[in-house]
DNA sequence: TCGTAAATTAGAATTATTCTAATTTAGTAT
DNA sequence: ATACTAAATTAGAATAATTCTAATTTACGA
């Protein structure tokens, strides 16, 4: 049986961050990384639990997944639907969202090309560029 | 004294879409496109508002932005921040957005460039691809 | 094993937005 | 002009996503 390196990689950033090794972090993790690259809702996140019958709240998901956020496990996503999406692809790339299906899609990086970028505005600094394609069915 | 041009455009719209010219879209319509390309929340555009002394209330301006936006005269916008901003300048053009200070920003079509889009999946159409450069202090 | 800072929790609070249902109004037909 | 009707407005309640609060529990280094 082989085992699952998405867990493993997850969890291993877990340990090597300065975030504490709780039996709810481990949970949450084997939840979002089970089948690679994903994309959660804290909703989305809270049901499953459920559907496990483990027991943690919902506060405590939004808390993990927000720390996970600031500690580069996950990413988050914003798109025209008024939620935040975790995503466990840390890499940098893009993304479709289908307005339809309320469903987010990874662009690979080799797909989407940018030739040119506008000038940073003085006095600020680029922190990141977010392409989102959005589609209708 | 020199008409603003931005102002009758965005009244001329209103009156040529199916939507009725009321007394609360006209003043909507004259705060949102005073000064040109812009970049609002309902909250934002409520508060001026009320500085006006007028009297409109805050569901009556959701409703007539969404209706804007509907018909083309306002554009809407989604940002890492959890705000609809609503954006003056109806043409086709992407954003920076400045986290720190939650000020949105249009970059001119010409300072941006894609060069490669990814294939839209099966079944879907493409409705628009959206670019935020996120800024930071 | 202890101590302490960090994490968890339930539930309240907050924020942005939409909904409801009653009232008013714009613009068309008479 | 006047009346009619669908659309617009309104206050306030409702909703949805997320964060906060403050009490309790836990991880893990000393």
């Amino acid at each position: 049986m082989k085992k699952n390196n998405y867990v493993d990689i997850a969890l291993n950033s877990l340990k090597s961050s300065p975030l504490k090794v709780t039996k709810q972090r481990v949970d949450i993790i084997k939840i979002l990384f089970k089948e690679g690259n994903n994309h959660f809702t804290a909703e989305d996140v809270h049901k499953k639990i459920q559907k496990l019958g483990l027991n943690i709240s919902l506060a405590t998901v939004y808390n993990c997944l927000n720390q996970f956020t600031q500690h580069y496990i996950v990413k988050s996503v914003k798109t025209s639907c008024n939620k935040i999406y975790f995503d466990t692809n840390v890499t940098s790339h893009h993304h479709f969202f289908c307005k339809g299906t309320s469903n987010l899609i990874d662009i690979d990086s080799k797909d989407i090309k940018i030739s040119k970028l506008p000038k940073i505005p003085n006095g600020k600094k680029l922190d990141s560029v977010e392409i989102i394609v959005n589609l209708s069915d």
